[in-house]
RNA sequence: CGGAGUGUCGUAUACCGGUAGUACGUAUGCUUUGGGAGCAUAUUGACUGGGUUCGAUUCCCAGCACUCCGACCA
């Protein structure tokens, strides 16, 4: 993509009503655009690293058996009553049709909705288990909005739902979607900092797991047990009195964390009320077992900018990062086109700067938007035998031709 | 939901109970091209409503919006 083409445009400051590193980094970079507090527009480059994490996280629920759907977010008030979740859940958005004075909820998660769902399709054992996810917006009416992007009224949430005929078989399963989950944030990056943790389960369940990753911004504290790399968030750390219940240890390190995903046993809390059933070898009718898997997409792109960011911009992974490859080109255009072209042929994502602007505001655009490889081309370095590439992350540049350039992005 | 703070060109800010200024941006022209360049000209603004006052962007009240702290967080 060429930069001239980019609509937005990067800001030398941040709005002074941004505090929080993601919103300032994300705003002034051009990817995202607050509409209200907690509700962004994704914008061009911001839509790319979204769809980068989302085909992440679909690639390793394809890869669970899982199979992708859509569900609305429009929901009739009856399923949510029938959870009785109607009343107790008090961030869920209510609304009156004008017209026809009929109730309705904006999906806040999709257990009401999956549940009916389901019971048109699974009637017997043969049936599980089986697996459905979606990436979709939620709604919550959150009562205070905060932290950028981290916790918004309006965000996209990977949600997994899984069906068993036996708590056993919803324990393994649980087992191959946590690593499932591990994946997707060692992939996106924030591997290293985010743990399994024991937290509690809220209206579902008495315990939970979440992936929280560990970060100043974070809104919650985990204690980390630094042998066996889990950690027990701070709301249950009384029931296990201060001791990892994996190895017993009493040395747990307090750390601030984002929480970035979060997996529940359901078991039948949700089939029950909605007569999710099967009928088992025997011909005896049960109630299915679930589980469900959460993952919120806006969230963890706000937690790899909290992470990943130095003084002068965002510093991408290279899996989420918008472009592979930031083309500077200074004054040379022949070349710059030719190379272009070239890095494009080779399957490579760049963003060309074309535009007419000073070297000095293109290094610093560059350096904003974070893009993890970047390439000058300019008297200088033609004269200097090629390209110049530097790495975001590091501090040197090194002056090569493309096909040397190529090779190393193919490493 | 409790508490606090803030609302001035697109952005960041200044001053002020009496003609609202600066920088960046944007537009035009010329010069410039390795770290947000220079000159010239132009361009755009007091959240909404009420009150006090001869006069309010400024003071007061209410509303709305945003941010922060706390509570909440499936």
């Amino acid at each position: 993509m060429k930069q001239s083409q980019l609509f937005t445009r990067t800001k030398k400051e941040a709005p002074s009503d941004e505090v929080s590193v993601n919103a300032q980094l994300l705003i002034r970079a051009g990817f995202v655009d607050k509409l209200m507090a907690g509700t962004y527009t994704f914008l061009p480059l911001g839509l790319r690293v979204f769809r980068k994490i989302e085909n992440i996280i679909r690639e390793e629920m394809n890869g669970l058996g899982a199979s992708e759907i859509l569900m609305p977010s429009l929901n009739p008030k009856e399923n949510w009553e029938k959870s009785g979740r109607w009343d107790s859940l008090d961030n869920l958005f209510k609304f009156t049709s004008f017209y026809s004075k009929n109730e309705y909820a904006l999906g806040a998660t999709h257990e009401e909705t999956v549940s009916p769902l389901m019971k048109k399709f699974v009637f017997s054992y043969k049936d599980l288990p089986t697996a459905t996810f979606q990436i979709q917006n939620k709604f919550r009416d959150e009562k205070r909005a905060k932290s950028g992007i981290l916790r918004g009224r309006e965000f996209f949430m990977k949600d997994l739902y899984s069906f068993h005929t036996s708590a056993e078989d919803l324990d393994a399963y649980y087992e191959k979607a946590t690593a499932a989950y591990k994946r997707v944030f060692e992939r996106s990056g924030i591997g290293e900092k985010t743990y399994y943790t024991y937290a509690s389960g809220g209206s579902f369940s008495k315990y939970s797991h979440e992936f929280q990753t560990v970060s100043e911004a974070g809104e919650d504290n985990i204690y980390i047990c630094d042998k066996c790399l889990i950690a027990i968030n701070d709301e249950i750390i009384e029931d296990l009195k201060h001791t990892c219940p994996e190895c017993e240890n009493k040395e747990l390190r307090k750390e601030k964390a984002i929480e970035t995903g979060n997996i529940f046993k359901l078991m039948t809390k949700f089939s029950a009320p909605f007569e999710l059933t099967y009928k088992d070898q025997d011909g005896k009718e049960n109630d299915v077992i679930m589980g469900c898997y959460g993952i919120g997409l806006n969230r963890l792109m706000g937690t790899v900018v909290e992470l990943f960011h130095d003084e002068k911009g965002i510093i991408w992974p290279e899996n989420i990062a918008p472009f592979s490859v930031h083309l500077i080109n200074l004054g040379e255009n022949e070349e710059a086109e030719k190379i272009y072209a070239k890095l494009l042929e080779n399957g490579i994502e760049v963003l060309m700067d074309d535009r007419e602007a000073s070297a000095g505001e293109k290094f610093a655009d560059s350096d904003l938007i974070g893009i993890p490889t970047r390439v000058v081309i300019s008297k200088k370095s033609l004269a200097a035998g090629g390209i110049e590439v530097k790495k975001r992350n590091e501090k040197e540049n090194k002056i090569m031709t493309v096909e040397e350039l190529l090779q190393t992005l193919k490493k």
